[in-house]
RNA sequence: GCGAGCGUAGCCAAGUGGUUAAGGCAGUGGAUUGUGGUUCCACCAUUCGCGGGUUCGAGUCCCGUCGUUCGCCCCA
């Protein structure tokens, strides 16, 4: 098979992130469809390096050590230690976007007006162990604003409509975004009596609920050392259900009974404004939720909290999420600056949806028409007729090795390419062109002169 | 990092100590010379991740090694 057995080319774990044309044809359409929507809201595009230095990267939170992937030269044999003093292990690959826009925002703080939006949709890594669509590389879609001083409460509430927007427009079914502010989370926790302390630790239990379920949640607390009573109490609160109003109602009821409830009340008020909010953007009802169980894993946020899911695959995970963070672009600069965002990962999107087969991939090629080559003597013909089809917008592959005509039909069939042009002896003598229609299999015999016209004609009726 | 499983062609695989290593998909060639997605025929692994061992004999058992998958953890 003319095959080396000395050199293994398959990828590494969680790598395999390669995509056939189809599927590429696919992810750009999306990544398209998604920027539009970013840029409709006034986002300008960014890209970061994939690289940053490892004091930025562990600036903030508890991503560690060992999600990070660390990035150094190999050294060549003949240099000796010369490169020893490089210190490339004081670098590593960005395990997500939020951390590198901070940095960024610190570098060019002078330069950019405020609020600053941005969307970017690069590739992070992430050194965990790999699973069917979880990959240690992968493309995220994401979106933040981050105020200079201060940030509107409309920006947290905007959010929503873009996800919705977005998820409408690439029509995967219906969808459900659920929103949350941790401040209502962390304000209960504290105003029924649990040291400031574990409450980050509460966070991250509660926020395995539904992938668990209420019973390990409840034995994980206990763990840490809460009291049954206690726990109960937390997965009541947490299990609240209903519409918007209802639960209001419920938690101004809550924030009565609670010691200390400031924060709790600075959360809910929050979180009303930013529903009002939605609901102004006209995000139709059936479309966002209040869940007071979404907590997020990230330790950078600290108000509004976003997950989203696909109603019906709700195994799937969260396919967009995010949230508002007050202190993290603050700690590379010394001036607050709050940031809310979201985040789709498109890689895992893109490859659990098409294992469930909700997304197709398109076909393997952009091509609308291929131009056969049934007579080598005629190749300038099939040249100057590609040329033409070209100056009108139309793409076309033009076969330079002559084949089996039936051979040239198959490729362009594989292909996905809609149309074949047929010019032989026969039609050249007459100046006539003939195309075939591939999935109909019609074919029609056109003049050279009007050739354009026709095949733009019969591409617009196909679509 | 810990625990479990798996490793046969480009892909999916049967095979559980005897040997010519099933089958399917894909691929290549053909079924009379200019027509595809259907059908039919032929071809397509001196070899079972790698190294060692047990045995008259190993893809099949044992040890090691590498790779990979799943679970815990974490998250997109």
């Amino acid at each position: 098979m003319g095959k080396r057995e000395d050199i293994n080319y398959k990828l590494p774990s969680g790598f395999d992130i390669e995509l056939l044309p189809g599927e590429r044809r696919l992810e750009l359409f999306l990544l398209e469809t998604i920027s539009s929507v970013f840029e409709r809201y006034g986002f300008t595009p960014l890209e970061t390096p994939a690289v940053e230095r490892l004091e930025v990267l562990q600036a903030k939170g508890n991503q560690g050590d060992n999600i990070i992937y660390s990035i150094e030269p190999i050294v060549p044999q003949d240099m000796g230690d010369s490169n020893e003093s490089s210190d490339g292990s004081s670098r590593g690959l960005k395990f997500d976007q939020t951390v590198p826009l901070a940095a960024y925002i610190a570098r060019h703080l002078n330069d950019l007006t405020f609020p600053f939006a941005r969307y970017q949709m690069d590739m992070v890594f992430r050194g965990e162990r790999a699973k069917k669509g979880r990959y240690r590389q992968f493309r995220q879609c994401d979106i933040d604003v981050v105020g200079r001083g201060s940030l509107d409460l409309l920006y947290d509430a905007q959010m929503p409509a873009i996800i919705a927007e977005i998820f409408e427009s690439i029509d995967i079914g219906k969808f459900l975004i659920r929103i949350n502010n941790r401040k209502v989370l962390t304000g209960f926790f504290k105003g029924i009596g649990i040291e400031k302390d574990k409450i980050k630790t509460c966070i991250n239990i509660v926020d395995i609920l539904e992938k668990v379920g209420a019973s390990k949640v409840k034995k994980e607390l206990e763990k840490e050392g809460i009291s049954e009573n206690i726990a109960d109490e937390i997965i009541e609160f947490i299990n609240i259900k209903g519409g918007s109003e209802e639960i209001f109602a419920t938690l101004d009821r809550k924030s009565t009974e609670l010691k200390e409830s400031e924060d709790f009340l600075v959360g809910i008020k929050e979180l009303k404004d930013v529903i009002k909010g939605v609901r102004s953007l006209k995000v139709s009802e059936d479309k966002y939720c209040i869940d007071l169980s979404i907590a997020r894993g990230l330790d950078y946020y600290t108000g509004t909290v976003y997950e989203t899911t696909l109603v019906g695959y709700e195994n799937l995970g969260s396919i967009c999420s995010g949230g508002r963070y007050e202190e993290l672009v603050g700690t590379f600069v010394g001036d607050k600056l709050p940031g809310v965002g979201i985040s789709i990962g498109l890689t895992r999107l893109m490859s659990k949806l098409m294992d469930a087969n909700i997304l197709k991939p398109m076909s393997a090629s952009p091509a609308q028409v291929m131009v056969l080559n049934l007579d080598r003597d005629l190749i300038d013909t099939y040249l100057e007729i590609s040329q033409n089809l070209r100056q009108a917008g139309i793409k076309v592959v033009t076969r330079f090795e002559k084949q089996k005509i039936g051979k040239q039909i198959q490729q362009a069939d594989r292909l996905g390419i809609p149309l074949c042009l047929l010019i032989g002896k026969e039609e050249y003598t007459q100046n006539q062109c003939r195309i075939k229609i591939l999935n109909t299999g019609e074919q029609l015999d056109i003049s050279l002169e009007n050739l354009v016209e026709e095949v733009r004609k019969i591409l617009n009726n196909q679509s």
